[in-house]
DNA sequence: CAGGATCCAGTGGGATACTG
DNA sequence: CAGTATCCCACTGGATCCTG
């Protein structure tokens, strides 16, 4: 057994850790982006396709279907017609989309001091 | 000229801000563990190769070419042999660094409270 | 409005082999 | 040691069409 107290010994850079599922659940651009979305309160299918400029309604569901699997986010279908189905974050998915806004946030900051790298030059 | 105090516009949520690019430069498991595995200082290629539980030469090296491009991480070459080469953040990459540090430890700490979404079963 | 179902081109990324 | 070069295929994700 486990002397719970201190403990952790999760270690994100083993590659049998269960934490890596973790990780790779939220290293795509989408999750990146629908999760800090979701942080003011409930918003609508809709809505979301149009905050998150460029994310096509597949991408939209899948990512959003993946996050409630785990537990980040709640679905609420009103059952109504027309349909009206929100998504909100859990406590967990709130927890997350702080670290994620700050990748967000980091991304909006500073794009402009990267090397103009990829292929400035040519074409 | 603009007032630069405030705000700078820059919408990751716009399809085509360009911090888009600064995004999906990172939004890659890979780069999400590179990148704070270089947060103590120099470290080279085979220790990360080590340390990155996983990751194969070729990635480590696509990954650490695509940073470099960038600008956020220096690679030195000792050009001795055998050789040596190591790598480290620039400014700028530490600054990212402490932001994709928090997500790995969101996994780290947060993993085991994910629903065992695992389920691939359907199909 | 929310979203499933298909089709399919493009790419991510592993395995393996070779080099200075 | 630190790469580069291939082969190759599973999956990513956009486009398009269909439904309750």
């Amino acid at each position: 057994m486990k002397p719970a107290a201190t403990q952790s010994a999760a270690d994100v850079y083993s590659e049998t850790c269960p934490s890596r599922r973790a990780l790779e659940l939220i290293a795509n651009k989408w999750a990146l982006l629908v999760v800090p979305a979701l942080r003011r309160g409930p918003v609508r299918n809709n809505e979301l396709l149009r905050q998150v400029g460029g994310i096509s309604q597949k991408m939209l569901t899948q990512t959003l279907r993946e996050l409630e699997l785990n537990g980040l986010v709640v679905r609420s279908d009103h059952g109504t017609v027309p349909p009206r189905v929100d998504y909100a974050l859990t406590e967990l998915g709130a927890s997350l989309s702080k670290a994620l806004l700050a990748v967000d946030r980091w991304a909006e900051a500073h794009h402009d001091q990267l090397r103009p790298a990829s292929r400035r030059t040519g074409r």
